[in-house]
DNA sequence: CGGCCATCAGCAATCGATTGCTCCATCGAT
DNA sequence: ATCGATGGAGCAATCGATTGCTGATGGCCG
């Protein structure tokens, strides 16, 4: 039976008060012991195995030790390896993780209600819309609060993401340097940072190189999931048939345009590349395999964790500016090529 | 600030002592008090919002409210839908879900140890082996525990697993009924009950349908993976060059065949009938599209949490044995087809 | 009219740890 | 020798809710 111990016990045992037990034993505290008081303490609490009560402890100080996570769609394969970052640097900080999921259309604000009045330490919310009424009233309320994969465009607390701006950068010129000239994009959902950063990546980039590029060179998804890029390449090759490339806004839009792709009776990668973003696992064993910009979500989990840690270690105050924006990579595969010799 | 509202606060104003308000707020012990005072209590509980503080009550009540859950290999694509089921019926009832992923050949124990600490009221694991340590000791302790997609050869404590017997009855008997007679096994590791279950469950089907079978058609990867059902698989063509079908021990082992037949030379579907198992998202997508067993894993969650609520609720003890077996349906795809005519 | 019982609410202990305050003893300085 | 400073340890309140027990009130019955 771990943890039927006391600090009581303890402090019987050693023949000390519970209060210089409990002094004995925290590490901040420990200085205005004696030395030796200290050493027999550490060593009954060491023998009987004495584990403080979590509970009691955080009544009276106020903490939990405890993280409330919210994950939106648990089940897309990029909140894996995030959480599983996020998980890992929080338990080696001593905290534990509640995990939430909220599926597509799912309120949030219930699910972060819950987590409050479980007396979270701390928030890490992977489900950020551009204006995100909970993220303001978590700001207002001084909730520690760290953002995940997608964030809010007016700064309200930090934020993990990847730089957009940059993934698409390495499409863009990737396709450009191929010798693509007319490229469609398939966005995401534009309330989405996620979305909408990718979506001003692609025309800033275009612009930039010097190509010409109109809002008719853009369709976008209902949702990051196969079936509404699907539709949204159909209606954005229906208008633009002569299209040799299209930037997908992550891998599942991509694998949408495979389909509409093949039912134009063309070859992806052949007459018609495509890119993806995420890069998530089994994209390399697609017909073809997909190119795609790699996010490091694990490694986003941990930065987040870490950046929350901060926060609540009070290092870091949350009104300074923090963002970290990950660098994305490009892996290349077979679903681009230069365009066909007709084109 | 929701939360700041204590129950004393709530008594202060109904005029009431805090013993009478907790009661009338309790449903359990609402009856001894007056009625006409249970309503004034719940007016004012209402009116300023009170939330009781979890922490305190759950050191007095000794119940935390929170339920652990250990997941092997989070990024594992089929463990978004099981935590997503499960959490959502914790939700519903008032449970929260304390997460830990423990990597490949990670040590469970610590982790477990640590949500103990926790004082969690229950457990979830989907990390059994077939014999386990881990387990035995909980048993032994008598936490309120239930395995979820695998479970231990003895029976220790309730588990959710799927069918394997009747899952892989169902490719068997596909593949023979395509008219395949050679049909080899890429087992996933023995040492779990997932790929122990299969295995068995291959060779009892293969007797029983009046097949040959022999423990030489038979490979086992190391891991649930791509990589090693890829070694596994050119193992086994290697001594079996003339096999017609290969039944994987998941869908992830199934692409690793894939692979390897593709190097022997031959065309899966056509030359060689690949099955996979728990028909993961995108396996729809291959080249060719896997035929599978489908797994209800959001389905698996969710019992696991309806059968630990059960436990914890006293209703069902957990010395009567409880197992559930989910049915699988076989999701038929391109990857099979009958043997050609030259087999 | 007295006594008994049922109903309802308050008192106070309790869960286990933390921490401000007090108290005591010792030591050094004047 | 006296006083103050300092180190070290104990006392008790506190965090917020739950709950066994006690006590008061009022009704009913004999």
């Amino acid at each position: 039976m771990a943890g039927r111990v006391t600090l009581r016990d303890v402090a019987r045992e050693a023949g000390v008060h519970t209060s210089t037990a409990s002094r004995a034993l925290n590490p901040a505290t420990r200085s205005v012991v004696n030395p030796e008081t200290v050493e027999k303490v550490l060593a009954v609490a060491r023998r009987l195995g004495y584990r403080p009560h979590p509970l009691a402890r955080g009544l009276r100080t106020n903490q939990t030790m405890t993280i409330g996570m919210v994950i939106p769609d648990i089940e897309n394969p990029i909140f894996g390896p995030l959480v599983a970052g996020a998980e890992s640097v929080f338990g080696a900080g001593g905290y534990s993780v509640l995990i939430t999921n909220v599926d597509r259309g799912g309120n949030v604000k219930p699910l972060v209600a819950t987590l409050l009045e479980r007396r979270v330490d701390g928030l890490v919310l992977a489900t950020a819309l551009r204006e995100d009424e909970v993220v303001s009233e978590l700001r207002a309320q001084d909730i520690p609060t760290v953002l995940v994969n997608r964030t809010t465009d007016e700064y309200l607390v930090p934020s993990i993401v990847v730089d957009d701006q940059a993934g698409i950068g390495l499409v863009v010129r990737h396709l450009v340097g191929l010798g693509h000239r007319r490229i469609g994009h398939v966005a995401g959902p534009r309330h989405l940072s996620t979305g909408w950063g990718r979506y001003q990546g692609f025309f800033g980039w275009m612009q930039s190189l010097g190509l010409d590029v109109s809002p008719e060179q853009v369709e976008e998804a209902e949702w990051f999931q196969v079936e509404p890029g699907y539709r949204a390449a159909q209606r954005l090759l229906e208008r633009l048939p002569d299209l040799t490339a299209i930037v997908a806004g992550n891998d599942l839009i991509g694998l949408g345009c495979y389909r509409a792709i093949r039912e134009f009776g063309k070859e992806v990668g052949r007459d018609v590349s495509v890119t993806g973003y995420n890069d998530i696992a089994l994209l390399d064993l697609m017909q073809p395999p997909m190119t795609s910009v790699r996010v490091p979500f694990r490694r986003m989990g941990e930065e987040a964790a870490k950046l929350l840690l901060g926060l609540l270690s009070g290092e870091r105050s949350d009104t300074e500016t923090i963002s970290v924006r990950l660098q994305p990579i490009l892996s290349v595969r077979s679903s681009t090529a230069p365009p066909p010799d007709d084109a």
